[in-house]
DNA sequence: GAAAACCCTGTAGCCACTCCAGAGTCAAGC
DNA sequence: GCTTGACTCTGGAGTGGCTACAGGGTTTTC
């Protein structure tokens, strides 16, 4: 099969795909004599845990790791667990940061119930002072798990 | 104050704050002989201000935006309440996401309790095989809240 | 045999930074 | 005056995980 009916079987763009084999995730296909790109279904199946790994929010290098596992299967597991726990752990974290959020933004909404001047909005006005607060005590903790604008 | 001292006062890296003048969000800075920026307490001010709001996981976009409500105050801020609306939106969906996921993973882990070898890994198998069903049924619903693996 | 559909490579863009090279500026100490 | 070191400047490249082109080549269909 070429790279368009793969796409297609994965729900994959083409140049997803393409970028996974530059990124070392799907080796090098074979080539027909016009230099098109040759699937098969191991390919597929491969493709498809790659997705579904994304689905659930790894990164590449953390899938990359898991098909080091796939690949040689008589190695020991240990580190797939590992590698679950931590993510397990990344989302954990994520989730409870994004609690904090919501609650702040939720407190920072009452601040300003209907529509006046900018002048006087509450929230302006509490971003404002919350922000000069914030300049003594600063807390900036760098995660790895993404904030609240991204596909999943 | 030059770049240097406003980074300190603001908790910001100095590369962070010409980014923030060249996006547009702190206004190009008065000069000095030696062609160094000058800054002042409205500089610290607004920066404080935008590193709060990116704090709580603004995109510079929405800052932009709340910036323009602060620097004409009367104006109707009907819209700042809209943003702020919109963007705890944007973290509500981001952690029934996340909750979503971490479910999955936990499941996922238990299939997998001990250390075997990879071949009969039960999370690897798992993971095929979720892929495989996947491919019938794709779900793909690009939000703009950021993922597992992000700072905040 | 022409048009449409597909494929190729290579490059640039997205976000919000971060880091670097290579050069210029300035204050303190000798 | 001169050196040293801390600071600053500009411009460019890199991060992740794609996405979207441009400008070509190939294959399929009518």
């Amino acid at each position: 099969m070429k790279i368009g009916e793969l796409a297609r079987a994965t729900h994959t763009q083409v140049e997803t795909i393409r970028y996974y084999e530059r990124a070392g995730l799907l080796s090098g296909a074979a080539r027909t004599q016009g230099n098109y790109r040759v699937y098969d279904k191991a390919h597929v199946e491969r493709l498809s845990f790659i997705r579904h790994c994304r689905g659930l929010d790894m990164t590449l290098d953390e899938i990359r790791a898991l098909l080091r596992f796939k690949d040689s299967p008589h190695e020991s597991c240990a580190e797939v667990n590992d590698l679950i726990d931590a993510h397990i752990g990344h989302v954990a974290v994520r989730i409870k940061d994004l609690k904090n959020l919501e609650r702040q933004l939720k407190v920072l909404r009452l601040a300003c119930g209907d529509a006046r001047e900018s002048g006087q909005c509450g929230i302006l006005t509490e971003l404002s002072a919350a922000a000069c607060d914030e300049r003594a005590a600063p807390r900036v903790k760098p995660g790895h798990v993404h904030g609240a604008h991204h596909p999943l």
